[in-house]
RNA sequence: GAUCUCGUAGCUCAGCUGGUAGAGCAAUACACUUUUAAUGUAUGGGUCCUGGGUUCGAGUCCCAGCGGGAUCACCA
């Protein structure tokens, strides 16, 4: 990994071994003290208070004998103002003349004892009685600035950079941080909600045996000592099922599911969704729950109701409008499906340019038509109501008409964000909707659900009447937070495996007997390899080295030609 | 998976019809005790993503590959 280092990070390390060679550890063990935050002491402002503080340095301002500089800790910034003479009372000003101004860098970790006071500028800063080095940086952190007008200058934007180093994103990145701090209010906002109608947050596998509750394609695995394939969970919905057939009244789990497709600015191959049931509610108790619940969260985690997402305003105050589905696509369309047949569907979906074939069911096809004509067009909050049968395979059919169920989705800004049933609990009924599901496997359809038997039992013995309702959190967020990708809500989005240049392989050079410090210079002058060492004349290799040495200004002692001949390639 | 587009210094980016590789910031050195995108002077820094091809000559044109982004299709 040493290999082919940039001429900042040979400075550096160099700094290193200089700070070591004065007696400064630049990786103290110690505990370091700190008496606040940056955020604390603007806030509360002291003038002459003595405080302790701890953070990354940050763009240093050099002026001679005094130097500003930026203190980041997780609170935020504060400025610190080091003068000679007051870091070096004696007459020996070799810490501030070497150490500070020569041997700390941009991105190294300090702590500073100091006295908090204004500057002329009228900016709160930290006047440091006292330095200590915490932790060196080796690698130049990209400098990002920021002027008065509140413009970012050389920004650090590359996506693929920041979200295969998302440390570095958020320590330069501000908005960044805020971003994943929000996703966290957010779902203590949500917990807290759940948590004070008495429903308990619980735990079930993430690897199952049967990957059920959804359809998608699992991601496959093995248990060796079973000898069984096993899913990581595409959905945790049966699990919690199974806790209300067990007695609870409600539950809820925050559940990472694994959905083995594509990967897009709104799919991860990993995700959250919190999913919730309560016994004894149905739909319509659940789509008042969902709309407080979510009121809630933006009040507690946000302040308020009205979200900018890109150029609109969502307003999340409830009550949420509510549509069904046939009053949707007869709104956007002009077309009733009530009572129609599969066929006239299919008729009607070809007709309005969608592409639909023969493997669809009478319930897809509807999927189709709301997807293409309708979904797009709901911006504020709207719950989408009694979707066709056939497409809700763990959903009770509505009360009034067999051919619809009782579930919702909220759409919001055009795309689902919640969804959420009465839940079946008939086991005869839930064991033919299942079959049903296995005739539309063998039809073609690939995203048809697996039958769990366990589960049919499971309801055999009873499940109270039960709602549930299920939240993708990072879109969520998203809208929340205002971002249009998904990967700026995951701190470390799925990527391609980085490759990392193999380079050469310096424990092969060290085996050769070829002193270290030599190691990175011999690489340096085109020597990358041990088989180039061994094509090499050792004479030439010699000229070579030493023409390195000095057009660099190597303070190493040159290399004899004793020294190449006694290395073993 | 398809189409479009991008890959140049540590970072952000220029580089025209092919002719010796550029800027700002960062780094290094010097000056500077209230600066804040600090300033001034000087210096160093490059596998122009990789591999082929065309050409006297390729960062630039062509082909292939790798990687990213955008749009579209499927899934949340």
């Amino acid at each position: 990994m040493i290999h082919h280092l940039s001429e900042e990070e040979v400075v550096r390390r160099a700094a290193l071994q200089k700070l070591r060679e004065k007696g400064i550890e630049p990786f103290p063990a110690a505990e370091f003290k700190t008496s606040t935050t940056s955020a604390f002491i603007k806030e509360n402002y002291k003038e002459g208070e003595i405080v302790v503080v701890a953070g990354r340095l940050m763009n240093m301002r050099i002026m001679g004998k005094a130097s500003f500089a930026d203190l980041h800790d997780s609170s935020g910034k504060i400025q610190i103002y080091i003068a000679s003479d007051i870091v070096c009372p004696g007459e020996d000003k070799s810490f501030y003349n070497d150490v500070v101004k020569h041997l700390l860098h941009y991105g190294d970790f300090i702590g500073v004892t100091g006295t908090v006071f204004t500057t002329k500028m009228g900016e709160i800063s930290i006047q440091v009685n006292e330095l200590t080095l915490l932790a060196k940086s080796l690698k130049p952190l990209p400098v990002v600035k920021t002027d008065k007008e509140g413009n970012i200058h050389d920004a650090f934007t590359d996506p693929e950079l920041r979200y295969r180093m998302r440390y570095v994103d958020l320590v330069v990145n501000e908005k960044v941080k805020e971003t994943f701090i929000a996703r966290t209010h957010i779902m203590n906002a949500m917990r807290e909600y759940f948590n004070s109608f008495g429903y308990l947050e619980v735990d079930t596998p993430v690897l199952q045996p049967i990957p059920g509750g959804a359809s998608a394609r699992p991601f496959i695995t093995h248990h060796n000592a079973l000898d069984v394939p096993m899913y990581l969970r595409i959905a945790n919905e049966l699990y919690l099922k199974r806790l209300i057939v067990g007695g609870f009244e409600g539950v809820y789990e925050f559940s990472r599911n694994f959905r083995n497709e594509g990967m897009d600015r709104t799919h991860n191959p990993e995700f959250t969704v919190m999913e919730i049931y309560v016994a004894y509610k149905d739909y319509n108790w659940m789509m008042d729950f969902t709309e407080s619940m979510i009121e809630h969260v933006c009040l507690k985690a946000l302040g308020t109701t009205q979200v900018q997402y890109g150029d609109k305003v969502i307003d999340f105050k409830r009550p949420f409008k509510r549509v069904s589905m046939t009053e949707s696509i007869q709104e956007f369309t002009g077309f009733d499906i009530t009572e129609k047949s599969e066929e006239e569907i299919r008729t009607f979906a070809k007709s309005i340019g969608l592409e639909v074939d023969e493997t669809m069911g009478k319930g897809k096809l509807i999927d189709e038509i709301f997807g293409g004509k309708c979904e797009g067009n709901y911006i504020q909050p709207t719950f989408i109501t009694d979707y066709p049968v056939e497409m809700s395979p763990l959903c009770k059919r509505h009360r009034t008409n067999p051919d619809l169920t009782e579930r919702f989705e909220l759409m919001i800004n055009g795309k689902e964000i919640a969804n959420a049933y009465s839940e079946l609990n008939d086991p005869i009924d839930q064991r033919e909707r299942f079959e049903e599901q296995m005739r539309l496997q063998e039809k073609g359809d690939d995203e048809a659900m697996f039958i769990d038997q366990d589960f049919l039992r499971a309801l055999e013995y009873g499940m109270p009447p039960t709602s549930g309702m299920g939240i993708g959190i990072e879109r969520l967020v998203m809208l929340l937070t205002n971002n249009s990708t998904i990967q700026e809500v995951l701190f470390f989005p799925q990527m391609r495996p980085e490759k990392f240049q193999s380079g050469p392989d310096l424990k092969a050079f060290e085996a050769a007997g070829i002193s270290p410090e030599w190691i990175q210079h011999v690489v340096k002058a085109g020597y990358d390899s041990i088989q180039k060492l061994k094509e090499a004349k050792p004479t030439a290799v010699h000229q070579t080295l030493n023409g390195y040495r000095k057009k660099n200004k190597l303070e190493i002692p040159a290399i004899q030609l004793s020294d190449i001949e006694s290395w073993t390639l």
